[in-house]
DNA sequence: TTGATGCATCAACCATGGTTGATGCAAGTG
DNA sequence: CACTTGCATCAACCATGGTTGATGCATCAA
């Protein structure tokens, strides 16, 4: 059970990797997806709990979702999202296979 | 020993967490953790090795040790860079605490 | 000391990514 | 049907961050 890292999901390239750093990076996102750990949200009670622009908000929803974090399904007029927790298990063990690597002492370099 | 995320070091907070974040979400930076991860080496060789200009180099370098995912020594005339292992660690367990917020269920949100 | 080498830093330029307000479309309401 | 609401998308604008070439400083060799 706390098997830690390689967890429920298959394991994810460097590419995937970089793609879900730079959008957990920017703070706005990472205020949502906070939000989100709380629990599915429609993306209007969204723009109220975290006072922003419509539009705003749906720019950050897109990459989040682009990019594994979250996912949505549509509700009549509503459409919720939530957080797809084994996107942040395969950053964190794609983020152990770094450290790995360093302990093995590879050569130089990547591409 | 085995233990995983929680390892060596004092827990880091989000800015923290969004700083290490941004460094290695550059494609460029990437390549040079990795390469470090075989071991240190001085800046004259990762120029050759990553094939940069010397200024471009110096100031990724800078990034990732400002955040804390590098370390250097001056040997002589050479600067000699190291991963250091820890602040991946560290954001490997920052993500965890995201993560096991998500189970528990709270409310929204941060700020 | 003079000259060369290794690296950091700076300013100017360029690219990328986020913001804003407008528009469009689908789903529901009367 | 016409009207409203919830959300995505687009274009224009703005900010941030990376790149380049030049300059400066420390270390070493002669």
């Amino acid at each position: 059970m706390t098997r830690s890292a390689t967890a429920t999901s298959s394991a994810i390239d460097a590419a995937a990797a970089r793609a879900l750093l730079k959008a957990l990076a920017d703070p706005l996102r990472l205020q949502i997806v906070t939000c989100l750990a709380g629990g599915e949200r429609c993306v209007c009670d969204l723009t109220d709990e975290l006072d922003l622009a419509q539009s705003r908000l749906s720019f950050h929803l897109k990459v989040l979702k682009d990019c594994g974090l979250l996912r949505d399904r549509q509700s009549g007029r509503w459409v919720y999202y939530r957080l797809q927790p084994e996107a942040i298990e395969q950053l964190q063990s794609w983020l152990g296979s770094l450290n790995s690597a360093a302990q093995v002492g590879s050569r130089c370099c990547d591409g």
